[in-house]
DNA sequence: GTATGATTCATACAAACGTCCGAATTAAAA
DNA sequence: TTTTAATTCGGACGTTTGTATGAATCATAC
């Protein structure tokens, strides 16, 4: 009756269905029950699989880090100068927000669900500690490098840059016009720009 | 019994209540109840002066935003030069930060419910708009303002301006060593100085 | 085929939730 | 004082929530 083969495993379709709800309702709306109907699955194997609610949760979170991450690596891979690289950061957060703002909504709402859970909260911060390491590695390296002081400061700056995508990119998504305020996050390549 | 000079009026006391509350616990765990309780007032009385949940968090909302809005116009009156301006802004959250970090998780995380209430996402909206807006004024006017083109790349600046510190600031309230993280929105000064 | 362990299912349960209502109390008006 | 309106109170309601349990079904190994 199973195919086993071509079937996707039970545990992973519930780990997407969880993700689906959370982008569309919100994790204080998205239900275990929800979550189950999305699935296409009985309300019980999810504790089966995950144990609780938090443990579902804390899934998916590490899910979604090491796919984003993966990601974004593959796009600052690209280009050759450090402008380039940043133009290409800026363009990918451009791109989720015009054809899957449902994905910033994810990070957005997760990362508050996060204020309020240590474990998740833990999740978080290494995500964005991961990320901005990503970002002074492939733009900010420099002979900053080598200086002590010059170091720290790398690291702020890659901070920053990240926080000023992700804080843009809030307002982006709670706006109602949107589209003159997408524009703005060109503005990042110029004022990154050295 | 009932002194109504020196007493709070009841709908205050409720309103400040739910602030507190969803500053603890966040808006998904903050119950009806639990601010009834921290209100010192019984459960019905939610009902009888804002009518449903949905009718109180708005007029929390509504509280906050002209609160802070007019302290942000405060800080922006400090100091002469754009420079300055821009330290005692930076200053400001930095305080808040380390002396009121539920302050700052109850912006993020009321920005985050809005992301699913279309009448919370009105005020949030306008909110961010009317502080770009007043970074625009205080910091960025200048020659800028006579050019049309410049004239929109301003306000795109004051909005990514304002996006690095809430976007770095959601990094510090959510990592676990957070001294070191502080210390980046110090960049933002270096950064945006011309 | 039978036995064993893993998975799926249906259902139950207690707790917490937002909302609503009628009576009691207070304040204001007549 | 009597009347009227505003406020406070306690309690109930129907849902929804996360979690737990035991039986049924499946796959696998003996």
């Amino acid at each position: 009756m199973k195919t086993k083969a071509n079937e996707v495993s039970q545990s992973q379709r519930i780990l997407k269905a969880a993700i689906k709800c959370i982008a569309k309702k919100g994790y204080a709306n998205a239900s275990l029950r929800d979550i189950a109907d999305e699935a296409g699955v009985v309300l019980s194997q999810l504790n089966y699989y995950y144990n609780n609610k938090q443990g579902l949760f804390v899934e998916v979170v590490k899910r979604l880090s090491q796919q984003y991450l993966s990601e974004i690596e593959n796009i600052l891979q690209q280009g050759e100068t450090k402008r380039e690289k940043t133009a290409a950061l800026t363009e990918y957060f451009q791109k989720i927000l015009k054809d899957n703002p449902e994905l910033f909504k994810l990070l957005f709402d997760l990362s508050s669900m996060a204020l309020w859970s240590d474990p998740l909260r833990e999740l978080i911060d290494n995500f964005f500690q991961e990320v901005a390491m990503l970002i002074e590695k492939y733009i900010l390296q420099s002979k900053w490098q080598e200086d002590k002081r010059l170091k720290k400061y790398s690291r702020a700056v890659s901070r920053i840059m990240l926080g000023a995508m992700i804080g843009t990119s809030i307002q982006v998504v709670l706006a109602v016009d949107k589209e003159e305020l997408m524009d703005s996050l060109n503005a990042i390549q110029v004022i990154f720009a050295k």
